[in-house]
DNA sequence: CCAATTAGTTACCATTTGGTCACTAATATA
DNA sequence: TATATTAGTGACCAAATGGTAACTAATTGG
C-alpha cells in the first residue's frame, strides 16, 4: 500500500499506489464484465474519487485497457514461469496448462476471454490488444509443443502449430465453460485427456 | 410479420408477431451483449414501444430469457437437422460441427456461449437455462460420437462422453476465438482437425 | 350497443451513468 | 518564502437508464 511510484519532481506527492490500484480495478472488471462495472465500483474497490481515477488514468476505456494489460502481462509471467520449471516440454506443457486452469478461478473465468466475447466486435482497440496477447501466447505454446516433439515426448507426426492452436481454442473453451457449465475439475480432466493424445 | 399468434379472445388484437418481435430482440443481444443491449435498441429493432415490450414479455431480464431460449431451440433445431441428412454418423457429426461454426457468423460468436460469459456467474436465472441447453447438446454429441464409434468410424478405444466434452469445449472456444482472434476458416480447420483425430 | 378486456401511445419518473470543474492541500524548486 | 505543479475532494451536470401510469384505440362477448 506504500506508494512505490517514482515521485513526480514537483508537486502534490500521489497517496496511492498505481500497481495496487490497477490491480484492484482488474479484479472488478475480471469478476463482473466491463459493462456492468460501473465508475463508483471503481471508485469503492480502489478507496479513489472519480477524480483521482481520472487524473491517474484517464476515463472507464483507458483505465479498462491498462487493467487488460496489466492482466496479460501478469499472467503470462506466472505461465511462464509455471512452464520452466521442469526438463521435460511436456510436463512443462502441463503445467502452464494447470496454472492457467488454476486462474481461472471457480467462475472468473479469463479477463482476456472475457474480453474477447463482450467487447472485441465493437472495440477496436480491445481487439488489436487482445490479438497482440493472444499471438504471443501462440508463439509461446508452438515453441513448448514444438521441443516436446524434438525429444519425442509428442508424435512426430503432428504438427506444433496445430496443436498450439488447438490447445489455444480449448483453453479459451475452458475459460468460457467454467463460468457456469463446467466445474474446474471437468475442465483439468478434458485439458489432460487432449495433452495426452498428443503422446 | 402477419400476426401468427393465436387470437386472445377478447380485447384489441396484437398488432405485431411475438417471433418476428422475438428473434428481433435476439439478434441484437446476441450482437451487443446484455449489459450494453439499452431499451432503446430493442423499441428500435422491433418497431415496438416501451409499453408494449413489457405488456408482451415483461422486463428486460425476463425479454432476454426469452430471447436465450428461443436462440437454443432454433440453434438446436438447425444443428439436428444438419446432423441427420447422413447415414455416416462421422459425416453427421461434421455436418453438425460445420452448422454450428457457421452459426457463428464472422464475429457473433454464440448468444449461448456470449451469455455464459457475461452473465452466469452473476445470474443464475440464466446460468440454469444455459446449464440446461449444455446439457442436452451434451447428450446429442454424446450418442452421435457413440454411434460413430459402433460402426468403426472413430477408433474403439476412446471414450464417447469424453470425446463430446472435448467437442464442446473446443466448440464453446471457436465461439470465442471467432470473436476477434481466429477467423472463421482458422477455426473451422482446427475444428476439423479435432475430429480427423479421433478416426 | 355496451361493458370488459387487451394493446398502443405518450408523457413522465427516479436513479444511475460517465464525466467535469472549482477548490483545497501538499510538495519541490527557485 | 513564494510560486509552480500536481493530487485529492465534493459538488455538480447532462444524458441515458430501466420502468410506470394515464389515456386512447380496438376488439369480443353478452
Amino acid at each position: 500500500m506504500t506508494p512505490a511510484q517514482v515521485q513526480r519532481s514537483v508537486g502534490r506527492p500521489r497517496e496511492f499506489d498505481e500497481d495496487t490500484a490497477l490491480e484492484a480495478v482488474m479484479n472488478v472488471f475480471w469478476r463482473k464484465g466491463y459493462e456492468a462495472t460501473s465508475l463508483a465500483d471503481l471508485c469503492a474497490c480502489t478507496g479513489l474519487h472519480k477524480g483521482s481515477l481520472y487524473r491517474a488514468f484517464g476515463d472507464k476505456h483507458q483505465l479498462f485497457l491498462r487493467a487488460l494489460r496489466h492482466y496479460a502481462e501478469v499472467e503470462f509471467r506466472g505461465v511462464v514461469a509455471a512452464a520452466s520449471r521442469s526438463d521435460s516440454p511436456l510436463a512443462n506443457i502441463k503445467a502452464a496448462v494447470r496454472k492457467i486452469c488454476d486462474d481461472a478461478g471457480q467462475d472468473k473465468g479469463c479477463l482476456m476471454i472475457n474480453s474477447l466475447v463482450e467487447l472485441a466486435p465493437h472495440d477496436p482497440e480491445v481487439k488489436t490488444a487482445l490479438k497482440s496477447f493472444g499471438e504471443q501466447r501462440l508463439r509461446a505454446m508452438t515453441d513448448l509443443i514444438g521441443a516436446a516433439r524434438r525429444c519425442g515426448e509428442i508424435r512426430a507426426e503432428l504438427e506444433p502449430h496445430k496443436l498450439a492452436r488447438q490447445l489455444m481454442m480449448t483453453l479459451a473453451g475452458s475459460a468460457a465453460m467454467i463460468k457456469g457449465f463446467l466445474s474446474r475439475k471437468e475442465v483439468a480432466e478434458t485439458l489432460d485427456d487432449l495433452v495426452d493424445s498428443w503422446t
